[in-house]
DNA sequence: GTTGTTCAGTGATAAAGTCACACTCAACCT
DNA sequence: AGGTTGAGTGTGACTTTATCACTGAACAAC
């Protein structure tokens, strides 16, 4: 199934229009699309590459909620968008990314004219619920060292086997501590599943687990 | 602020076909909405009322995701509406409910005639996106205990100090197993902040404390 | 009453989070 | 080159939370 834009199901009249009201905006790996507490400029839709979105809490602990990639619209932007309040979450840049931003007029415009962009948000909103119902549960319920093995897993599956990631980022990401990481993958070194090294897990022996539930 | 219904918005027209597709349905305490696996029948837009949406996990243990009171639309439903896919969660009655059932047709309608219903969908997204990252966060990085205090509290505030709740159900509540919370309710029982007796917790010394953060 | 059933209490143990600090490696700077 | 710096990692000691396996208490139905 080949991915194709929200933008792709509009009629030639309101593409034309979206595409002289829209802004194409360049990010780097590292930028800052937008932090806590800021407000809604515009609508980012990504169309190519990839940011994560993740939250602090007052603990001064993060935690990554989702990620977006090509053809995701930031749906955390449409309800800072409307209701006026500020981001609680901020949304960093991983890989090189190419974003349109949308102006509020425009996305107004859209949703009234055209069912289908309205049926591509909807879908949208109904994959971030789900995203972050299923992190709560993993959150409340999982066991850390499931939920390390099964991440190093899925990155190495796609990709290769040697990661570039600091203990610290993989705390964030499955929204743990540090030292909570670095035991977990020390103890995985000594059943040889994975390699250390600074800055580096290699994933050796964990390939033939059963995916996913 | 007087509480007004998503309908108010629309015009007399608009109204008037919405009063005739739409089907009103009353639901008892402790009745069933969906359960997590079925598909969804029509969007329910609740009237008066209460409905939490609990989820449960592969553990077994399951924890309450947020709650819908008057003038909620049920944005899982319009997920599963969309996408076709089942229901994640479940939703039960608390208090007495009335709800519109809305069919999909009418919901198509109105969100292509009424800025305002697309508005009010758009903003019930946002404050459901909110409450769940608030979640995992709370899940994720705040302790027990005081997850436990400010629960407690909050529902004393806002209606009597005796509640009629037993630890299971708060164990659901906070995402956790009965013996934390009653260990947890033995304390607050030792500090003499609590009361306890079977299937009850009254709240007598919590109220000077600060508000939640 | 007796008999179930739901609810609550508790000890033992394991997993995870917190705090404090030491060590290691790589980059940068005279 | 040697030294300094800072990010990244390792670890012990301790607290909090989760899990397992029970026991007993309160209530409802018979």
């Amino acid at each position: 199934m080949a991915a194709h834009s929200i933008f792709d199901t509009l009629n030639d009249a309101l593409k034309r229009e979206t595409l002289s009201d829209v802004q194409v905006m360049r990010f780097e790996p590292g930028q800052v699309l937008f932090r806590a507490g800021e407000h809604c400029q515009g609508l980012p839709l990504v169309i190519k590459g990839g940011v994560k979105v993740q939250m602090t809490g007052a603990s001064g602990h993060s935690i990554v909620l989702y990620r977006m990639t090509s053809d995701d619209i930031c749906t955390l932007s449409i309800g800072c968008l409307m209701t006026g309040r500020g981001y609680r979450a901020e949304a960093v840049v991983e890989a090189e990314t190419e974003a349109a931003m949308i102006p509020r007029p425009l996305f107004d415009n859209l949703m009234q004219q055209s069912a289908d962009f309205r049926l591509g948000i909807m879908e949208s909103y109904g994959r971030r619920l789900d995203d972050l119902m299923l992190l709560v549960e993993e959150v409340a319920f999982r066991r850390m060292d499931e939920r390390l093995e099964e991440w190093l897993l899925a990155r190495a599956r796609k990709g290769q086997s040697l990661l570039k990631i600091t203990h610290q980022e993989l705390a964030v990401e499955l929204g743990t501590a540090r030292e909570v990481i670095s035991r977990l993958l020390k103890e995985l070194e000594r059943k040889e599943l994975v390699h250390l090294a600074r800055g580096r897990v290699e994933v050796t022996g964990l390939m033939n687990r059963p995916p996913a539930p």
